[in-house]
DNA sequence: CCTCAGGTCTTTTAGACAGCATGTC
DNA sequence: CTAAAAGACCTGAGG
């Protein structure tokens, strides 16, 4: 099938033409049988890079309307944004946390990317464009399973379902074991298949060669090297570039440094890009890997360097890439040939075998399209464990989407904002809502009451919602469910901020300190030297935190964790650089980034709760002076203006620092 | 006294979404 | 509070 048999204006038909886009692949084609270009609802599981964004482009370019496109991650987001920018006459916007600003600018957009996050947030805030779309595109639908994110995906596609029931939804997917089930829960037409435009081939080391899975049998040389660096030495031999992945960031690291001694390539001018930089820890072992052609990839590093070792190596001008899992599901860096070195992750409960799913996306990023002849994706047997992982990881199905709504975290969320959205306002318009998510499809709705009620009786206890007889959001769950936190968070920020109110001293560090011990940030561990002086520290400044460090209830070796991250986040605010921090602190650059912009976040989110609570108290000091007057007593000397206040200049300070 | 091999105890362990509020002549 | 592997620390033998 041909672009220009497609109904596409001429436009876009020329558009595609002039990218070389001429013939659809046989994936394609079954989507438009399917009726993606004619307002069709589709899930489509099919293999990275095997021409998913063009049939996205087909939904939203036919649709009766301005299109939606969700992705799991804000990389993602700019990527198909610069993608889309680029038909001719379309006008596309982005949706995400780190785009400000401009949220109305969407009403008069074609197409909008957004995080699935945004979306969501978008709902709940009532933005009008969201009741107008015509066509919702969701990539990596099979994130539906992802613990921490998969409800929200859920709960936000049955939203949009609700305020349009027309709208053509379709879902993209990787090959998952149950896409029939996503694609009967969304009313859609399944098209599936595992053709790719380059082809794979699968295999495993073991023992000086490589099985393939179509037979061939690749003796590789170790010479005494470790087998990594033989299967890196042979690809190279052969004029291809490696991925390797590794299950730490210090292996990751490490490998590079291993790799880079062998000398097999060199990218001088690469270290340079990074070299000014390169003050870290972190960055040094980068500039230095990138002399020998190689570098690491994973979440500590800065995001400039993190896109120059990006673009090197989709330029080819770094032969070899060691990365954590960051990269398997991330934007498009696509390899030779893939070595999955490690194929556990701890998990906090020791070390767990990686899904199915996970590993295929690692292997997914061999070949380039149009570039490589194959790709291959080698797994390295350890020891006995070949066949294991053979029967485990190739040619092995992957595990079913599973939903994971029916926990306590989950719902609680989404319980408030679906009341506070005016999506409910008693138990069975919950039930009824609750009814349309994936969850109620894969198992019953029925099965998610007993946790429901037990989340709307903690939602009414901390003042987030009533129950008298219907269902209904107080001002401050409204509020909580509007600025995006877990209610839980709303809870601990407004017992804190009360507590802060009443203190004498309330510092920067009393604030980073409260919202670094909510359950919406995620806090560094301790490293065991520094564990004295953090808790010297703590019973020092005592009077500036809102909890008691003398008796402190609770697990006091994970709050030193908190009050490392406040004090590290203070330095920040401060005007430390990132070198300081990582020689004060162990933390990388990358992560300081990400721990700022977390409490940024909640920082402006306890803002508004606090000036929440300087309203009520206004109301409350009135009451009780009234009261006080009636006794001859004393007076309420909660000081909420001078938290806010505070409040407002810690954030100040910290976004500042955001180059 | 220094070095190094080998054994034992200790430490560490991936990633990344989200926002209110408005003024101004 | 799980388990694997690197790293820190320790010990003892040999130069």
């Amino acid at each position: 099938m041909e672009v220009r048999e497609l109904p596409l204006e001429d436009r876009f038909v020329e558009h595609f033409e002039e990218k070389g886009i001429e013939s659809l692949y046989p994936p394609q084609v079954a989507a438009v049988e399917a009726g993606v270009a004619d307002d069709q609802r589709v899930v489509a599981a099919l293999p990275t890079a095997s021409g998913k964004t063009l049939v996205a482009q087909l939904a939203m370019l036919t649709a009766d309307g301005p299109a939606l496109y969700v992705v799991p991650l804000r990389a993602l987001a700019t990527e198909k944004y610069e993608t889309f920018s680029e038909l001719p006459g379309v006008s596309v916007g982005v949706a995400t946390g780190d785009y400000d600003g401009d949220d109305d600018g969407f009403e008069d957009d074609d197409i909008v990317v957004a995080t699935c996050e945004k979306v969501d947030s978008a709902i709940r805030n009532g933005a009008e464009w969201v009741e107008r779309l015509a066509c919702v595109v969701v990539d990596e639908v099979h994130l539906l399973d992802a613990r921490g994110r998969g409800p929200t995906l859920e709960v936000t596609l049955a939203k949009l379902q609700r305020l349009r029931p027309d709208q053509q939804i379709v879902a993209l997917s990787a090959t998952v074991g149950n896409a029939d089930e996503i694609a009967d829960w969304l009313d859609a037409e399944l098209v599936q298949s595992t053709w790719r435009p380059v082809d794979l081939k699968t295999g495993v080391y073991d023992d000086g060669a490589i099985a393939f899975e179509d037979g061939e049998n690749r003796r590789i040389d170790a010479d005494d090297r470790p087998p990594t660096t033989a299967l890196v030495a042979d690809a190279l031999d052969e004029g291809g570039q490696s991925l390797v992945f590794v299950n730490s960031r210090r292996e990751a690291q490490q490998l590079a440094a291993e790799l880079a001694d062998e000398g097999f390539a060199a990218a001088p001018e690469i270290a340079e890009e990074i070299g000014p930089d390169a003050t870290t820890s972190t960055g040094e072992a980068l500039a230095s890997a990138a002399k020998g052609g190689v570098a690491f990839h994973h979440a500590g590093l800065r995001a400039e360097h993190r896109s120059i070792v990006e673009n090197a190596f989709r330029e080819r001008e770094l032969r070899v890439l060691c990365a954590t899992p960051t990269l398997a599901a991330g934007v498009n860096v696509p390899a030779r040939r893939v070595i999955v070195r490690d194929t556990e992750r701890f998990t906090g409960e020791g070390y767990d075998p990686l899904p199915v799913l996970e590993v295929h996306q690692m292997f997914g990023r061999a070949g380039r399209p149009g570039l490589d002849p194959y790709g291959e994706a080698v797994l390295v047997a350890t020891g006995e464990n070949a066949d294991s992982l053979r029967e485990r990881y190739v040619g092995a199905e992957p595990e079913p989407v599973e939903s994971k709504l029916a926990a306590r975290e989950p719902l609680r969320t989404h319980v408030l904002a679906t009341v506070a959205g005016g999506f409910a306002d008693s138990r069975e318009g919950l039930r009824d809502v609750l009814a349309s998510t994936f969850f109620a499809h894969q198992r019953d709705e029925s099965e998610l009451r007993d946790l429901t009620d037990e989340v709307l009786a903690y939602l009414d206890a901390t003042g987030m919602l009533r129950r008298d007889g219907g269902l209904a959001a107080t001002d401050l769950g409204r509020l909580v469910s509007r600025v995006y936190v877990d209610p839980l968070t709303g809870a601990e920020v407004v017992e804190a901020v009360e507590t802060a109110a009443a203190m004498e001293r309330v510092t920067a560090l009393t604030i980073l300190e409260l919202v670094c011990d909510t359950e919406d940030m995620t806090t560094q561990h301790v490293r065991n030297d520094e564990a004295g002086r953090l808790s010297e520290f703590a019973m020092r400044r005592e009077d500036q935190f809102t909890k008691s460090v003398s008796e402190f209830e609770g697990n006091f070796q994970s709050w030193l964790g908190t009050l490392k991250t406040a004090r590290l986040l203070a330095d920040w605010a401060d005007g430390a650089d990132a070198e300081t921090i990582d020689e004060r602190y162990g933390v990388a650059p990358g992560d300081v980034r990400r721990l700022a912009e977390s409490a940024a976040w909640l920082l402006s989110a306890t803002e508004v709760i606090a000036e929440h609570l300087a309203d009520g108290a206004v109301g409350r000091d009135a009451d009780a002076e009234s009261d006080a007057a009636a006794d001859g007593g004393e007076t309420a000397d909660a000081d909420y203006e001078s938290v806010v206040d505070r409040i407002r200049e810690t954030r100040e300070a910290l976004v500042e620092r955001e180059d």
